[in-house]
DNA sequence: ACTCTAAGTAATCGACTGATAACATGTCAA
DNA sequence: TTGACATGTTATCAGTCGATTACTTAGAGT
């Protein structure tokens, strides 16, 4: 009886596999929230499999967040590799705003990377955030705006991160006065989400 | 022996003393990764009688939540309260900014508060989380701010709070690319929040 | 002084967790 | 074909978790 055997794989392909499912996983339970089990079981694979393929669930969690957040900072860099950025055109600023939009539609990473904000209390969590963040705020400089604009900038991009963690798109009542937060904030981008919600 | 022994006190004292002790642990670890032992532990009382005072641990950490939203929502209430608010005046917007300020001296309840937003995988907390937005959204209207300019305030303050939750401005390591955000997000609260790191 | 209620603890439970060790097997090179 | 290595699994463990039960005792009211 070999139902629901897994087919063997090269190892660097199973990898991958396993740190897509260890994506969702952690993007909804969080590291301390989410299980090796857990995240095994999303993979399809053994729970002492994922465990002796990257060490500790720690290290799996730094593996994930680091993915996530560097997704960011790539679609960021395509934007700026692909022609001359003028900071002070308001089209061009659309385009980066345009780059993190099309990032909304695969929420799990972005709960990852909120996930890895958040865990302060994790001494080696807080400092790959705090290196992460501040290579991306690297690449947003990039452009030639001044700290400030590029901080509004973040700050943007958290709130809809937040938003995203908090299921607020999915959750549109009428009446209700996050509602109006929420169309206002993610705007034209409401109809993408709603649609794979 | 009565070493250490804790004095009896009414539920109601006991009740506030526990829940302060829990914004405390919950700030660290977050609902997933913090015990009800652990709150005990920091609260001087026995593990069991946490439990019991409040049914379970989701709905410990729910009111911790709310209360430390609540909190927020308090804040720029009483700011409002205080006279006629002109939307148009950057004075009194500088004034609902100075009471967020003032209230980043307590990391514990901003951190609990981001780890409620960012706990979508818990369904209770997520409703919460967009109930308590939602009614922090609604304060904040009462400017008479247009949607738009409410809602880049929140987005400000989403900022701070996850540069608070990743510990930044106790890491102003010079050079870093971080750092500039951090002194650029803060301005002139950062001496503030450096006097207790 | 006595009693009765409310405040609080000790003991314990089954379930779950991350990790380790031992074992099994598919697949490729010679 | 065969052997050897890489790909996986099963079995297991000590520690931790939230919660329940049963017990203890301080202290207010009479």
């Amino acid at each position: 009886m070999n139902v629901g055997k897994v087919s063997r794989m090269a190892a660097e392909d199973r990898r991958e596999l396993v740190i897509q499912a260890a994506t969702r996983a952690f993007a909804r339970g969080g590291y301390a929230g989410t299980s090796t089990d857990a995240v095994a079981k999303e993979a399809g694979v053994s729970q002492p499999y994922v465990v002796r393929m990257f060490g500790t669930k720690l290290d799996l969690f730094l593996e994930v967040f680091q993915r996530a957040v560097g997704r960011i900072r790539d679609a960021f860099e395509a934007v700026l590799d692909e022609g001359p950025f003028d900071p002070d055109s308001e089209d061009d600023k659309a385009r980066m705003g345009l780059a993190y939009t099309e990032l909304l539609e695969d929420h799990d990473f972005l709960q990852v990377m909120m996930h890895g904000f958040t865990a302060g209390g994790v001494d080696e969590i807080a400092a790959a955030a705090r290196q992460c963040m501040g290579e991306v705020f690297a690449t947003i400089k990039r452009t030639g705006w001044d700290d400030e604009r590029a901080r509004d900038f973040v700050a943007y991009g958290m709130l809809l991160n937040v938003m995203i963690s908090m299921r607020a798109p999915e959750h549109l009542e009428p009446g209700h006065p996050l509602t109006a937060l929420t169309t206002c904030a993610f705007g034209d981008a409401l109809e993408l989400l709603e649609s794979q919600a």
